[in-house]
DNA sequence: GCTTGACATGCAACCGGTTGCATGAAAGTC
DNA sequence: GACTTTCATGCAACCGGTTGCATGTCAAGC
């Protein structure tokens, strides 16, 4: 199971890393003043072409690599922003910060990633940890309460993902547009008794849903029950699976797609046919063609989420002033193989 | 489809954010030299337990929080490793990142993340950012040419994750054993003719499951041939297919399970049923239980290979010495319903 | 030919901590 | 009571850059 490499004997070799080149080694050897390398570097505007040309020889060839840390001492900007989520390994999260790692690439800033496991105090501990090494940063789903999202808003400039927060600029993906959408979708093809299997209840995004079942389901003459499912997750949804056939509705939707699969998985353990005997609609669009059958679900718009937060972000902190910005992303109804007639 | 806040007029404020307290503004208020408030964050045993209290006391009062950026300049330590990663959508990732992350933290440790798109330029440029930042450097995947990661090794701590090179520590997930047994199952139903779905060519993995593959082919008198799939995703997985039965052939190992999954949805496609007319196997079990039918995959252990890493990291941080150390994960098949008799 | 201005470069202070060494007071030794 | 030791604290240099201001040079202006 373990193995490593035979040459024990040799293994064991002191580090004779090249301790980083400064910057007076680079005024010294190309005969000038410490200021000068810095500008050459950061304003070579300031200097003849030949200086900064000369400069750029002498670093290069003694591989001067600017040091970030000091650098972002003197200037206040390390260039760094961060971004927490609750949990990478929800297929949620990883486009979205992809989107704004490609957006903080754009203008040469680098993401700080934290992950809170859907912990609050974790969260927290990672917001100050942060602070000294980031600009600015962006709060995905946070589990945090309101008081303390504006106390670390009052530190730093902070963007909020699906949370909203008056006077903290804020991201919202509107699920409420594809959820009515799902519930007209289901009210058509019959249904008149359906199941919201809810998420985690600190979650955001999990009362905007409910809430938008409830006031869509009162349009179409449709009753709605609440299943909780505790955490957004396979194992939740499977075993909540015998409390939802229980209420004797005839189809579901579920907070997220994760929950909807689980579910899924639990109907077919007990030979419930979707969507034959049971209509299933998820939530995020993470899974959609891969499930079998295919999960109806509500676009997501994580991609776009994470985009639009990091630019605001930036925007925000280059202008050094905060709008109450409110930048909502619509969601519809994407129909697969998981619903069907009642 | 955008909306912003109603209340334009008040929209715009300056930031009046809390200009961070310093080391000497503790120090004057509590009437101790600035040496004295350092020490009593780092080093308490040197200082008066009442002293240390008075200081704390203060900083408490006036909100003083240590500037890690500050602090790392005269150390050298930041408390930051970087993880840089091919790309964070792929499954294999997020629960390798969410480990590294948890073991980072058990040390009081930030991850800096990097995206690299597969793309070695970019990744290049990420391992010069983070430079200045990390005091150690994760590298999974990589993309990079061997010189450019020694060259990196030369100037900081370094692991790596699924590459192999002498010398410098790593961390091999080795799907070779469960590809042998993913062979020999296939052989054991009857297949006389496989085919290896290639993944990225510069990937060492990809090296590792074509070797591994042709090799226990020769053992169970299986013939493989091998179909290229360009990168490791459900589009080229998809469009493989054609070539894939091209070959005669009447199974298929699958770089990953994403292009496994694009085989299956391309299979399906033309009409051929898995598995009974065509048997497929993926890799790294990211997608297991979620495809219709249900794949067999040799295992992955991606989890602990970002702790591992991790944890080799740190230890060579703190030793300041390079051990050469090569730890192997075996993997293993895991039986589902997309394998079946010839 | 002297003044003026533009401009390239250098000087030195500063960012906010850390740390080796010096200092001085209290405690211990004979 | 003088002498050493111990130890809490202060002093000042340092980490590696940035930047406002001073200086010196050279060409243009009259």
């Amino acid at each position: 199971m373990i193995s490593e490499a035979k040459n024990r004997e040799f293994s064991d070799i002191m580090i004779k890393r090249a301790k980083g080149v400064t910057i007076s080694q680079v005024a010294d050897a190309a005969g000038v003043a410490r200021s000068s390398v810095s500008r050459a570097f950061t304003r070579p505007d300031m200097l003849l072409p030949e200086t900064v040309e000369r400069i750029m020889k002498v670093a290069e060839a003694l591989g001067y690599v600017p040091n970030y840390t000091a650098r972002a001492l003197s200037t206040g900007r390390h260039g760094n922003i961060g971004l927490i989520v609750p949990d990478i390994a929800n297929p949620f999260f990883p486009p979205l910060i992809q989107a704004a790692q490609l957006e903080a690439d754009r203008s040469d800033f680098c993401i700080f990633l934290g992950n809170t496991e859907e912990n609050p105090k974790q969260e927290d501990k990672l917001v100050g940890r942060f602070a000294g090494q980031v600009e600015g940063l962006v709060l995905a789903s946070s589990r945090l309460s309101d008081e303390r999202i504006r106390a670390h808003a009052g530190q730093m400039p902070l963007i909020l993902i699906n949370r909203d927060i008056d006077g903290i600029p804020r991201v919202l993906i509107d699920s409420g547009s594809g959820v009515r959408q799902a519930v007209e979708h289901l009210a058509k093809l019959g249904h008149r008794k359906i199941v919201y299997i809810s998420g985690p209840s600190n979650s955001w995004s999990n009362k905007q849903r409910r809430t938008a079942i409830r006031s869509a389901a009162a349009g179409f003459e449709v009753t709605v029950e609440t299943v909780p499912a505790v955490t957004a997750s396979y194992n939740s949804g499977r075993t909540a699976v015998g409390a939802i056939l229980a209420t004797g509705a005839t189809a579901a939707v579920a907070f997220d797609d994760l929950t909807a699969q689980g579910v899924l998985a639990g109907l077919a353990e007990k030979n419930v046919s979707v969507p034959g005997a049971f209509s299933l609609v998820g939530c995020d669009d993470v899974l959609g063609a891969v499930t079998y059958p295919a999960l109806t679900s509500v676009s997501n718009r994580s991609t776009e989420a994470g985009r639009v937060a990091v630019s605001l972000l930036l925007e925000m902190m280059q202008s050094r002033a905060v709008r109450d910005v409110r930048y909502v992303l619509e969601t519809h109804l994407v129909v697969r193989q998981s619903t069907g007639h009642s």
